[in-house]
DNA sequence: TCTGGGGTCCTAGGACCC
DNA sequence: TCTGGGGTCCTAGGACCC
């Protein structure tokens, strides 16, 4: 039995919760982002796009394109806030969620769709009380993947609705440009287009008739896509709470940094806003990576494994300035970042301490780790995420 | 005052162990 | 005794996403 999966996608949430705060935005063209050194555009509303301005672009560049835009740095705590009564929103509907980003989600509403009579109505009555109860618009896609459903809400903005069955995955999928497959960014897009694929489907031809180069080329994420672009892949939505597995500040320097007692004071600040954060999630690293990107925006990650798990800010940026010290050659400097990872939740350590006190015991749940770890390998590019779903799966089967 | 900052996942080589 | 082969961990780099 398929499963009816939504992906809801806020339309230019950031801007929406400007509008929110005031009004007197409504219809304007709206850019948030910073105008200093390095910055860029965050999100822009639709009047702006109208003028050519796009995320990602260089504000003053935006501002050059759109004059009389209303430039604004961004209320990043109201954001949040709009975000978590999103998902409360969404939650009455279905508890099987999964929050991709601060202004999206995936939802099974498989039981729910199935005891309405018009299911599409109903989703459209969920879209228009979203907005009246929130002020915020999304774009719906529906589909019986997470993947067809994230293509979906990408089709109609804003507030449209977009239904991927799956028989209808050549005529919808194929006619779009290779770019807006999801996973396929603007590195691998114009290699591809120089192997003559410009649509998607055009990929689903060379995919679908086993042609080796594409196979060779695309790697292991060949199996994902050939899943995918056939309108299978995963249906599961994971709604597990998000768990960082690493937490990192970085920054562009005022200027370029020219002698390394510079670098030090805001790798300093950084590492204290790591340990600051890292803390706050009760989270322990056991690596400490420096990233330092040069002038010619060439970045360097330079890491080192500690002794003991850590979020201490002293530890924190000895390991950095140590790796700093190490590495760093004397050119400009633009950006420094430093990063905690392989984290873990502080209260596991004392589980690792014990090892030696049940040594039986911790080799046996390695053993099954490692049989797990194993099989979820195995699952990799399955329409199984897991090697939970898969064992699931089987034992549902045998019933 | 060209090109942010937060992440995730994958690859690949070398060290090291059995 | 002409140098295996599997596995894990560590490190560096890169692609992608929002």
């Amino acid at each position: 039995m398929s499963k009816v999966i939504l992906h809801i996608d806020l339309n230019a949430f950031f801007v929406r919760c400007e509008e929110i705060l005031d009004p007197t935005l409504e219809g304007k063209p709206v850019i948030i982002g910073h105008s200093g050194r390095g910055g860029i555009v965050s999100t822009c509303s639709y009047a702006a796009r109208k003028y050519g301005v796009k995320s990602g672009m260089p504000t003053y560049k935006a501002q050059q394109l759109c004059k009389n835009a209303v430039l604004i740095g961004g209320h990043y705590e109201l954001y949040s806030a709009k975000s978590k009564e999103f998902i409360n929103f969404v939650k009455k509907y279905s508890t099987i969620i999964e929050q991709a980003s601060i202004d999206e989600c995936y939802v099974d509403m498989t039981k729910v769709l199935q005891k309405e009579k018009e299911p599409l109505k109903f989703v459209q009555q969920m879209q228009a009380s979203l907005y009246k109860e929130t002020g915020l618009k999304c774009s719906i896609g529906i589909a019986p993947t997470k993947f067809l459903a994230k293509m979906g809400s990408d089709m109609k903005k804003p507030m449209g609705i977009t239904v991927i069955r799956r028989r209808d995955v050549r005529k919808m999928l194929d006619p779009l440009p290779i770019e807006d497959f999801f996973g396929i960014g603007k590195k691998t897009s114009p290699r591809l287009r120089e192997m003559g694929i410009n649509t998607i489907g055009d990929l689903e031809k060379l995919i679908n008739s086993d042609d080796q180069d594409i196979k060779k080329f695309l790697g292991k994420f060949y199996f994902g896509i050939k899943e995918w672009i056939n309108g299978y892949g995963s249906d599961v939505v994971d709604t597990e709470p998000w768990d960082p597995k690493q937490i990192g500040h970085s920054t562009t320097l005022p200027r370029d940094a020219l002698d390394i007692d510079e670098i030090k004071i805001y790798l300093k600040q950084m590492a204290e806003e790591v340990s600051k954060d890292a803390k706050a999630e009760n989270k322990v690293g056991s690596s400490v990576q420096l990233i330092l990107k040069d002038n010619e925006f060439k970045v360097i990650n330079r890491s080192k494994r500690v002794q003991n798990k850590t979020n201490d800010f002293e530890i924190i940026y000895n390991e950095g300035l140590k790796l700093l010290i190490a590495n760093y050659d004397g050119r400009p400097i633009r950006l420094v970042g430093i990063t905690l990872q392989n984290l873990i939740n502080k209260d596991e350590i004392v589980e690792q301490l014990s090892i030696f006190d049940n040594y039986e015991e911790v080799k046996e749940q390695n053993a099954i780790k490692l049989l797990i770890a194993e099989l979820n390998r195995q699952m990799k590019g399955t329409t199984f995420k897991t090697a939970g779903d898969y064992l699931k799966e089987k034992k549902d089967a045998t019933h």
